[in-house]
DNA sequence: TGAAAAATCTAGTTACTCGTATTATAATTT
DNA sequence: AAATTATAATACGAGTAACTAGATTTTTCA
């Protein structure tokens, strides 16, 4: 839902074409390790916000090499961009696919949960290690952003290590409380409400 | 990515069918409000495992009523089941759009970098509030997973608002930082490696 | 020396998966 | 008849994988 919003503020910088759309969105994250956007997508998001008004196509041919086509933002997609910088992110819905995961091997007993956190674990000091590398490498003189991007990203894996011990403290509690079931509703018209 | 994997677990425990794994899933993630799935998602999801093999559907008619179409986890399914088991799930990519939001309104001075920062912080401290609220309802005899995974994401929140406070004490740092432009690579054949 | 081959950038397309929004129809109960 | 659940379909938006085709530069070898 974010590149959407990142082309229109690129856009509002100066008209651009699709390509170097691309370059200058993977420029502003920080580079492709983190977040790698595929040329289809900036194409399709282009034709979505020109269909929408927010971006006008001047169709400008090239003298020799492929066609570039040349995008710009219009009123209605500066309001739109005003707009967005007024607002708070939602916060991602606390989807965690770890959970679930355990719930099911608890569910169907075909794997041992001690093993699942371990995998888990392992995987997360990994990334850990790996991010803390990329964050010293970084020079804090030209690239203080990224450092600060960087510095997120180890701060949600200390808290991932960190619940990690939580649920493995608590695993077997877990394990002696029933599953959750689905409670199937009757059907048809409500009972007329008696409290 | 895994609701995939989950509607396999589900048909591992037992056949269902399509409004039947909805349900079912709710219940395991612990209610609508933490992941709310679609019908389509689990329809279009059981013709794709089926297209891969993971799933068979017996064509169960119903003898009144809408026709339930059952369906059943195959062996290949439960490999798959359990290569899901063996494997560390992937960390989800360290993609922030508040960051990139930060950059854009930096590069573009569309808005105030201050108010940006002070409105994110206040809804997470919204969203703390009621997450909080939320742990504090649950019951721990009964559902001591739900309450883990409100733990998670009290912790997440927590996170974010000491990442908040990071940024705000570097901003003028950062703004005196040129602004990051995609680097041109120089094209043709790359010299013959020296070192 | 000069032509062919190799590697890589530039610009964009096609086809696919995953997920969301919305709508439709049938069954069941009050 | 009205309300509400049960089941499913359609359409769309976001994102990924893999590819095409030409331009540009360097290497290599006759």
């Amino acid at each position: 839902m974010s590149v959407r919003h990142a082309v229109l503020g690129l856009l509002a910088q100066r008209p651009r074409h699709g390509y170097e759309l691309r370059a200058a969105f993977e420029a502003f994250v920080g580079g492709r390790e983190n977040w790698e956007v595929n040329p289809a997508q900036i194409y399709a998001t282009l034709t979505r916000l020109e269909e929408s008004g927010l971006v006008r196509e001047h169709g400008m041919a090239q003298a020799s090499g492929p066609e570039k086509r040349i995008y710009s933002i219009t009123r209605q997609g500066k309001d739109a961009l005003r707009e967005w910088f007024s607002t708070a992110i939602e916060r991602e819905h606390q989807r965690d696919e770890f959970f679930i995961k355990l719930m099911l091997c608890l569910a169907t007993g075909q794997a041992d949960p001690y093993k699942l956190i371990q995998t888990q674990r392992a995987k997360l000091y990994q990334d850990l290690h790996n991010i803390t590398v990329q964050r010293t490498r970084a020079n804090p003189q030209a690239e203080l952003a990224r450092i600060l991007l960087y510095d997120k990203a180890i701060m949600y894996l200390e808290a991932d290590l960190r619940w990690m011990d939580l649920v493995q403290a608590r695993l077997d509690e877990i394990m002696r409380q029933p599953m959750p079931e689905p409670d199937l509703k009757p059907r048809g018209r409500p009972r007329k409400m008696q409290d």
